[in-house]
DNA sequence: GCTGCATGATGAG
DNA sequence: TCATCCTGCAGCA
């Protein structure tokens, strides 16, 4: 259940798994036996994200040069609630190191980038010293398979080949993504005013908006949460009646903060004033750690996702929830006021 | 061994 | 607003 920090995470780590490689791509499951078919024995040439969609490009093998002419064609993927990705890999390479222990899945679950000290565990040798990918586990509708490194896809909410013009079409369904240059629309500063200029146009909760895709790209229900309480807004206030500077502060701030989220791996968004431990009322939050999970303890680093009950960090009062749009909401009544 | 929930999105009604 | 997609896990027996 990623949010959009995960999934440029899985970006960098698909490019740096296989950028610039011919690829054997297969269904195992067979749900995307004829996608794969157009795949398969192609370059991967690049790999990207925007909000929580994931983008790789591939080319004919026999293709001289870069850039996207006609002939790439897009892999998409949208993890939604269940998909993961898993890796396997040889341990020689470097972008194993990269992107940790072979064997461990990042985008949904927690694995590690240092296979916390437990090299080669997945490094599947034969008697003859030769790698050989490990049998897919599980549904895996696609199986990316290099040299050195395997990456198999499950549960996704998507998957599909698109030309350049349809994915073209995807992005342009989009709100801006705080990760990318420029939110992805050329400047921050158009970025920025594209966001707040699109939730003041309606009276749809700035809640709910935060949500929707076509807002802004990326953000989920962590960081929603998060970024109102951060921003002292009532989650239910309609979007036309949040003044333009707070919505602009809230752009920045989640550029900030979804950008630590994908170097970090981890979504931390408490201020280290307020980052204490507190057993988090004995629940286990669990979040995609595929960083050092250890550097914020998790139960320190949420201000109100899951938290409800549980006394603000900040004024003490306890958090309130509500399920808002099928979708539980978390926030501060009196911060948030 | 079950059961219900989850950081998502879509399409029908 | 609801059902559905489809998977892993915590919590419970």
């Amino acid at each position: 259940m990623p949010e959009g920090h995960t999934v440029h995470r899985l970006a960098r780590a698909l490019a740096g798994l296989f950028d610039g490689e011919a690829l054997a791509v297969s269904s195992p499951q067979g749900r995307f036996a004829g996608g794969a078919a157009l795949l398969d024995g192609q370059r991967m040439v690049a790999a990207e994200a925007w909000g929580k969609q994931l983008f790789c490009a591939f080319a004919p093998v026999d293709r001289r040069g870069d850039g996207t002419p006609d002939d790439v064609r897009w892999l998409r993927v949208h993890l939604g609630l269940y998909g993961a990705w898993s890796f396997a890999g040889d341990g020689s390479a470097e972008v194993v190191h990269a992107i940790g222990a072979p064997r461990r899945r990042i985008g949904e679950r927690e694995s590690t980038p240092d296979g916390g000290g437990d090299a080669g565990a997945g490094a599947d040798a034969d008697a003859a010293g030769e790698w050989a990918p490990p049998a897919p586990r599980g549904a895996v509708r696609l199986r990316l398979l290099g040299a050195h490194a395997v990456a198999d896809l499950t549960g996704p909410t998507a998957c599909e080949v698109l030309t350049g013009a349809e994915k073209a079409a995807v992005e342009a369904r989009l709100g801006p993504d705080p990760i990318r240059d420029g939110g992805g629309r050329g400047s921050p500063d158009a970025a920025r005013s594209a966001f707040v200029d699109r939730v003041r146009r309606s009276r749809v909760t700035v809640g709910q908006q935060l949500m929707d895709q076509a807002v802004i790209a990326g953000v989920g229900n962590i960081y929603r949460a998060e970024a109102l309480f951060r921003a002292g807004v009532d989650p239910l206030r309609p979007g036309r009646d949040v003044p333009e500077a707070v919505l602009a502060q809230v752009w920045d701030d989640l550029v900030v903060l979804m950008r630590d989220g994908a170097e970090r791996g981890a979504i931390v968004t408490t201020r280290p004033e307020h980052r204490v431990a507190d057993g988090g009322g004995g629940r286990v939050t669990r979040q995609n750690t595929d960083g050092d999970v250890d550097a914020v303890p998790r139960d320190a680093s949420f201000y109100v996702y899951h938290r409800d009950g549980l006394p603000c960090r900040v004024c003490g009062a306890p958090v309130l929830t509500k399920e808002l749009a099928g979708r539980n909401l978390f926030w501060c009544g009196v911060c948030q006021a």
